[in-house]
DNA sequence: TGTACATCAGTGAACGCGCGTTCACTGATGTAC
DNA sequence: TGTACATCAGTGAACGCGCGTTCACTGATGTAC
């Protein structure tokens, strides 16, 4: 059953990838290894051939989602990033979205190392979303640093709120709704 | 071993309010039926006499914190509830904090019957924190409510981000003072 | 008020199950000659 | 290039453990007379 070097490889990272979305969908701790990779197409067996522990792959995972986030607002336009993030596509399918709303009560309930994964990952986004290319003094990147800080916060608050609420739930659309407008008010400013 | 009914039924509220606070700190699915019955001061066993499930022990703990909250921010001043609520004893002290910000993620990921608790309870502070007194037209009662439908987000989304980092991150202290401050700055506007 | 008995809150052992982890085994890959 | 052998990614059974749930039992409470 031994595979090529170059499809071991690939395969690694294909757990890493799946895991990543089964994460965000049921929980670091809602769902076991045999389904982990299981939905990667292996048996469980091989798990420790490629990762130390559980909690190896949840940091490896939450890494790849994080890092992928940070490389795709790159020059996103900022209105259209707000009506993405606050739509009900976002809200119903988790594991194909953000792993800070979907995952960062999880983390904070991991090892150290997990958690450092997520602080990393949220300095790597503010650090994309501050280098835009503008020219500011330093005062003025503080400002802007703050701004996104801010942002971020209340676009995953209003996910994290909406997700809590029923299927169909009126209180999850409005909360949606209600911060997409003040989130895109808050642009003009 | 019987127990007067009086007994019994303090008894039960004592598990209802420990096991929203032990739900609070580790999350629905991070302790066992064992756990919360031997934090509350009893044996597992009796679990059953008391409650169908344990889906309907969250329920009820999670509806008991809810409107605890939704109680205690009746007529308080909103600089000082941002302050607190925005504090580093709030971010590392969750089993005395806020239910939303602990366990919004995990109810999202529990039955249906456990998602409208949640959605109940954030309506019912919704109610408490619009209805402050003051006379409004109609338009004027939405807007309000869609300014606390945003700020409470918003404060939601920091206490998480701001967990999900290491103990000590500079990081995590940023997204509290940074949230605080904007807040505090948007109470004036 | 006193006695006999039913009730039922709480105990602790037991249930099947899935968890994270380990391990002997397989057999194609990669290497040494 | 061909052959013999070591490597090791992936398999599937097995490990001890804790889970949610069930149950026979206990004995003080509450009730009927």
């Amino acid at each position: 059953m031994k595979v090529s070097k170059a499809q071991s490889q690939a395969n690694r990272a294909h757990i890493v990838e799946t895991a990543s979305e089964v994460f965000r969908e049921r929980g670091f701790d809602g769902v076991g290894l045999a389904d982990l990779m299981g939905a990667a197409g292996f048996t469980h067996g091989g798990f420790y051939k490629h990762f130390g522990s559980k909690a190896d792959l949840m940091a490896e995972a939450a890494e790849c989602s994080l890092s992928e986030m940070a490389d795709k607002v790159v020059g996103v336009d900022p209105a259209s990033f707000i009506n993405e993030y606050l739509s009900r596509e976002h809200r119903d399918n988790p594991a194909a979205g953000c792993t800070m709303a979907a995952l960062c009560t999880d983390a904070s309930r991991q090892p150290e190392a997990v958690k450092q994964v997520f602080a990393d990952g949220i300095e790597r986004l503010l650090e994309t979303l501050t280098n835009d290319g503008v020219e500011r003094d330093a005062a003025a990147q503080r400002v802007v640093r703050a701004g996104r800080i801010d942002a971020i916060a209340h676009l995953v608050g209003a996910i994290i709120l909406s997700r809590a609420c029923p299927d169909d739930s009126p209180l999850s659309d409005e909360v949606l709704d209600v911060c997409r407008t003040s989130a895109l008010a808050r642009l003009g400013v």
